[in-house]
DNA sequence: AATTTCTCCTGTATGC
DNA sequence: TGCATACAGGAGAAAT
């Protein structure tokens, strides 16, 4: 599932095709894809990305910019050929088209006004980049102090950005973190900061993870596939043993999503009652 | 208001 | 072998 290191090294392997380029026309088959029309004939001045949307930058002489949003869904990538689930052709007048792929059409695209992310609540409400210095720690700690189950929190992307289902349960097996512990200490809170920040970085240098042989198959354009997936600890390795005390990892489900994790490191702490 | 549940979508795996 | 069903999950809407 693309998350915030797939959908970096995306932005990094198209950002050479893309930037510079003037878009002849923007084809789709989907009612989903808003105001691609208006996407014709304008510059691409920035490939950027803010957790885990593509943002293009569509430059015009005496106009303000647009922005394309672009978000790979579930099973998202691009492609230098058609295939039969090619929802959006990207021609370019100077350079080969790019053919966005998406089986599952989680995907979305949208032409709007730059920074105008209206129909997008979750861009609009997203946290700092987790790569950043805007990940403040202490800003971190004290909003965990208050929050509710860390799993769905963190899938909210408001406490921070671009964390999924894959990096959201490796980054508390790191911090030795039950998904659905309330209320973190400073302690706790410190530790997971670090953790997110270890575990993202570590996989956009390794280019993603790429799982199983299906229709989620995350890639490159180019047939590249992650390579963070051998580093996985829990994600996908329920019955294995984890690598820290041999027992083996368990798969549950927490906030309708696919849980893994260690029973024996990441324990539910319950919370002291406040005495009145 | 914050949290939980439901919906979208389709290729693959499982079960009878 | 073949058909039916379950499953994967990001994000937004709906429900609680």
């Amino acid at each position: 599932m693309p998350e915030l290191p797939e959908v970096e090294t995306t932005r990094r392997r198209i950002e050479p095709l893309l930037l510079g380029q003037r878009i002849s026309a923007l084809r789709h088959d989907s009612a989903k894809y808003l105001a691609t029309d208006e996407a014709r004939g304008r510059t691409i001045g920035a490939v950027s990305r803010r957790g885990k949307y593509l943002l293009l930058r569509l430059d015009a002489p005496k106009t303000l910019p647009l922005e394309l949003i672009l978000h790979l869904g579930m099973t998202g990538h691009f492609r230098l050929e058609p295939t039969p689930h090619t929802r959006l052709v990207i021609e370019l007048e100077g350079a080969p088209a790019l053919y966005f792929h998406d089986p599952r059409r989680f995907g979305k695209v949208v032409v709007v006004r730059q920074g105008d992310y209206a129909l997008f609540p979750t861009l609009r409400h997203m946290g700092p980049e987790p790569l950043s210095d805007d990940f403040d720690q202490s800003e971190f700690v004290w909003r965990a102090s208050q929050a509710g189950a860390v799993k769905p929190w963190l899938l909210s992307q408001k406490p921070v950005a671009g964390l999924g289902n894959i990096y959201v349960d490796e980054a508390l097996w790191l911090t030795r973190l039950h998904p659905q512990q309330t209320r973190l200490n400073a302690d706790e809170a410190r530790k997971l900061h670090g953790a997110i920040r270890e575990v993202l970085s570590q996989a956009v240098a390794r280019g993603g993870s790429s799982l199983g042989s299906g229709v989620g198959n995350y890639r490159q354009h180019d047939g590249t596939q992650g390579g963070y997936t051998a580093e996985h600890h829990v994600y996908g390795k329920a019955g294995q043993l984890c690598g820290r005390c041999a027992t083996p990892i368990v798969r549950t489900v927490v906030a309708q999503r696919g849980t893994h994790l260690c029973p024996e490191c990441q324990v539910l702490r319950v919370n002291e009652v406040q005495s009145i």
